[in-house]
DNA sequence: GTCTATAAGCAGATAGAC
DNA sequence: GTCTATCTGCTTATAGAC
């Protein structure tokens, strides 16, 4: 716009945004490594290797740049696994997905990162509507998905994706965190829900008749559920 | 065993119980009102209506309480469902009785009570076998009232009870945490997953040629899930 | 066992030099 | 924009009176 030498002022310009990139890094890193309880500006800032008034000169307050975080982070992550998602066309396909990317987002902490920021949100009226919004993204793609891999299952009249889409949403960020306390047990726990998954999967594979009586006998209790 | 009289030892054991108790219950709520972040010393013998120190004496560090607490929780809010839980015959009981118990357990805010000390051990190890246990008392009475209501479906040899329960343990505390950021979203949440399970449920009901066709299709492709 | 007082350190946040 | 220095208040934890 104006002011000093062209040249200056983008320079600065670039190492304001290389200090807000790192700090919001460095947050991701601090919750994942050490926790909400320990993501303070002090531990954030060391992390991120910039001095500590960053912080709150960038952010305002720690919980603005947890929050900014949070948006950050599940950006990035929801978008690496977006095009993939859209190439899955069945629930078994979805399911063997499911797999890769548990796998891949673990490694990166991001699930349990997401339990430590809902943790931290349920006190703190700041970071909830962050926190809803970073699951949120993840729910469009998961909905969307379900959307169209059950609209092939004669499922497809007795589920609700949208509700399904926050449920499996939910039920990923708990067995993240269930993970840090026992791995094995969280390993069996996905393994059930994996073979759940085939068992709803199967029944798009069945014959025409048993289908059929598949159907008919979740129609004629289908009032109950709501 | 010894000492001053019989009346003032007792009578000094008794308030000493009750202090431990009482902190133990602050605790509880602290985590339940204020969350893992600010469940300090101060908070919680705030809460507990009890002096700062106490908690020192009595448990040594902040931490030690709130493995303490978790357990000492945990074991009264599983004893109280225990009875009507080894009551559930069948899977659409199990349902109904799921979402009494879901609200019972909201109400009280066990759920995400769970959800903040899973966040919190994340990082501590001390926190983490304790919640871990807590978590297991959950998971034992869900695992054996899995065992008997799928052993009169066809789903039995398909499904692994012990996984499965640690699923819905994890699980239900993802949801409890997300209805701190959303409520709305956790309610369709709860809802499509009773639909999931009413969906299992249906198997119980079908005729036995369509039965036949669903036992034979998992058989079919049951090497996939594991 | 319970209390007050206090030590020692870490938290969020700001002022002002550069 | 970034840094150092600092204020204020809260944290865990302990010593010692009662």
């Amino acid at each position: 716009m104006s002011g000093k030498t062209a040249g200056s002022v983008k320079a600065q310009d670039v190492r304001s945004q290389e200090t807000r990139e790192k700090l919001l890094e460095g947050a991701l890193r601090t919750l994942v490594e050490q926790g909400i309880t320990k993501a303070s500006a002090r531990a954030i800032a060391t992390t991120a290797g910039v001095n500590q008034a960053l912080v709150f000169y960038h952010f305002g307050s720690v919980d603005e740049l947890l929050a900014a975080a949070c948006r950050h982070g599940a950006e990035r992550r929801v978008a690496r696994h977006r095009e993939r998602l859209r190439s899955v066309g069945s629930l078994t396909e979805l399911l063997a997905f499911g797999r890769e990317m548990h796998e891949e987002e673990r490694e990166a902490g991001h699930v349990a990162l997401l339990g430590q920021l809902l943790a931290g949100a349920q006190a703190h009226p700041l970071l909830a509507p962050a926190t809803a919004a970073g699951l949120d993204l993840w729910i469009t793609e998961i909905e969307e998905v379900l959307v169209r891999v059950l609209a092939e299952t004669p499922l497809a009249e007795f589920t609700d994706p949208a509700g399904l889409a926050r449920a499996v949403a939910a039920s990923f960020v708990g067995l993240g965190l269930y993970e840090g306390v026992d791995p094995a047990g969280a390993e069996s726990a996905f393994a059930a829900l994996e073979q759940l998954g085939a068992l709803m999967a199967a029944v798009e594979e069945l014959n025409p008749v048993a289908r059929r009586a598949v159907t008919y006998t979740l129609r004629r209790q289908g009032g109950r559920g709501r």
